[in-house]
RNA sequence: UGCCCCUUCGUCCAAUGGCAGGACAGUGGCCUUUGGAGCCACGAAUCUUGGUUCGAAUCCAAGAGGGGCAACCA
């Protein structure tokens, strides 16, 4: 499946340019820098397909680098994880590399950088160190350690990185200018003492780079060209550049910052993110409630669907909060071109055929896919004497367009036969419980020979052969579209919507289903588009999940209840 | 409050000194064996005030509004 010409963007102007002039003497190279310490998420889709997709459509390359540097929350696992999401939407790297790679390098800038006085060894405590440097309104004071001459440094150093002393003893700081308007450059710290096992390095060293020490250098050893990366950092790029410089590299890379995706009743943040699966609210990182890469497979997006989504956003400077249809519409129109249509009756209601013999059971070809869509394919439908209708496709007493199923009318039922309502059978407490209707043995397939038209068309499940099942219905995950906006940090979570998953037992599918293989998808005719949940569906118990709803245009005329 | 960034339809993105355009959303219609899809049409924006210019969304200045930065997180 061929994409569309990727949209401008000031980024890829910026590339092109570079390609143009030769500016930086070497091919394009980009890099995926995520922290292995928890899942990838739908903001990291976008970060993905703009950096692999500029180094494709460029000829470049892209590294997916690992930016291991706090070795209290990285893990393996999330490792394993972020590869394969990678390459589940649809791109390889390069290289491989960690950011623990370069330790040995980054410390050797380390001792350079204290040889020519660029650094020094403070140890004053973290609150000090906080404290002292100032505001934003005032300037820093200057460490009393600040004059340590070169031989006690490196001395130090040394000794940091021998394990000598306890956390939080020293640290190793740039040494700049306390009093720099941008607070980044008020002697940022290079280098921690942290006596804990690295995930891949084990206890090889108890000295860690901090982010900025690691990040430019890196893409730098890696011989990156443009290092893209979220607004929040464009204050950082001062000390990436002093850094690249400070370190010798011609031609340095040079960060570019873009606004990061908010995606309306959802949130993007790793942290939020692992609280709620945490805390319970979703059963883990795969809950298909979750904006994450695992989340939104389990939920049944596939890749294209992401992929053409990050490019309809586009890329820009201005921090943008998307609105969740215009992913909704990505999602759907990838659906509607590839995957086939069955009928699912989730809250059934029975019709029993009146005129239709007792124990027959015929078999009615029914197209997977609709006229205008150019695939091909169908299966066979049981029709019987009983039948499961949606309920909410009767209605004793309908209100104005309403064009399915009531007392004396003829419906549609898909594929099937032209039925008419003649009574309703109602229980003790007056609730329907089943419907009789009488079919027209001349409309098998649904036209009728006289061709009488008729308003409405439902989707139907026979009783006789229909297959319990469990739907889940996925909603959006908070109720208000930016959780966030409060400020407090711990509010977001009052936002969950409790109706973000609805469990239906007892849903009827048709048979035919049963013969796929787990992760299925499907359109369910006039309901949604769902796929066969890959953990919990079996052939005994299938398990549907929503991955999105039809448009409806029916709930936008239909008076509210 | 110091520094930095940003400001175009409801939303997202284009227009790179020369007719403000697309997508999503919305509205109306057509079509329809999915109230799906598709098709047609409509409404909808350059934050404000000055300046430069034959001509400004674009360049300059001031103001207003929004956002980021004061973790031994990234």
């Amino acid at each position: 499946m061929s994409e569309a010409q990727p949209r401008n963007n000031f980024i890829r102007e910026l590339v092109a340019a570079d390609v143009a002039t030769g500016r930086f003497g070497r091919p394009v190279a980009t890099r995926f820098p995520p922290e292995p310490n928890g899942y990838l998420h739908i903001g990291h889709a976008k970060s993905i397909c703009l950096n692999f997709g500029l180094a494709q459509e460029f000829g470049g390359r892209c590294n997916l680098r690992f930016d291991d540097t706090n070795p209290f929350t990285e893990d393996m696992k999330y490792v394993e994880a972020i590869r394969h999401d990678i390459r589940w939407l649809g791109f390889e790297w390069s290289e491989e590399r960690y950011a623990s790679d370069y330790f040995d390098t980054l410390y050797e800038v380390a001792e350079r950088l204290v040889r020519n006085g660029g650094a020094y060894v403070d140890s004053q405590d973290e609150e000090a160190i906080r404290e002292n440097r100032g505001t934003v309104t005032e300037p820093g004071t200057p460490s009393p350690h600040r004059g340590r001459s070169v031989e006690e440094n490196l001395d130090l150093l040394r000794r940091m990185k021998a394990g000598e002393f306890p956390d939080g003893a020293h640290v190793l700081r740039a040494k700049i200018d306390m009093a720099h308007p941008n607070m980044i450059m008020r002697d940022p710290l290079l280098l921690r003492i942290r006596h804990a096992s690295h995930y891949r390095l084990g206890d090889a060293w108890c000295i860690y780079p901090l982010y900025d020490f690691a990040h430019g250098l890196s893409d730098a050893i890696e011989g990156i060209t443009r290092s893209l990366c979220t607004l929040e950092f464009k204050d950082n790029r001062d000390i990436y550049d002093w850094l690249v410089r400070a370190a010798g590299y011609e031609h340095p890379p040079l960060q570019v910052e873009f606004a990061r995706l908010e995606l309306d009743y959802t949130i993007v943040s790793k942290r939020k993110l692992l609280r709620l699966v945490n805390e319970g609210h979703v059963t883990g990182w795969d809950d298909p409630r979750m904006p994450t890469i695992a989340g939104l497979r389990r939920r049944g997006v596939t890749p294209e669907a992401i992929r053409t989504f990050a490019d309809t956003i586009g890329v820009a400077r201005k921090p943008a909060r998307v609105e969740m249809a215009t992913f909704e519409h990505a999602v759907r129109n990838d659906l509607n071109m590839r995957v086939p249509r069955v009928m699912c009756v989730v809250s059934p209601l029975k019709v029993v055929l009146t005129n239709y013999p007792e124990g027959q059971v015929e078999e009615l070809e029914a197209s997977y896919y609709p006229h205008d869509v150019p695939l091909t394919g169908s299966r066979m439908i049981p029709f019987s004497r009983e039948l499961w209708i949606e309920r909410e496709d009767f209605l004793e007493n309908p209100p104005k367009k309403f064009f399915r199923l009531t007392p004396g009318r003829e419906v549609r039922l898909r594929y099937g036969y032209l039925i008419t309502c003649r009574e309703v059978v109602k229980d003790d407490r007056g609730q329907i419980i089943e419907l009789h209707c009488t079919y027209d043995p001349t409309t098998r397939g649904g036209d009728a020979p006289d061709g009488r038209k008729v308003q409405g068309t439902i989707h139907w499940v026979s009783a006789a052969r229909g297959i319990d099942c469990e739907v889940r219905l996925y909603d959006k995950l908070f109720t208000v579209p930016d959780p966030e906006a409060g400020g407090n940090d711990d509010d977001f979570t009052a936002y969950v919507n409790p109706e973000s998953l609805v469990v239906v037992q007892g849903a009827k599918v048709e048979p035919s289903v049963l013969s796929d293989p787990v992760e299925s998808r499907y359109q369910f005719e006039r309901v949604g588009y769902f796929v066969q949940d890959a953990t919990d569906s079996t052939p005994a118990r299938p398990v549907f999940n929503r991955t999105v709803t039809l448009r409806d245009s029916w709930a936008k005329v239909k008076p509210q209840a």
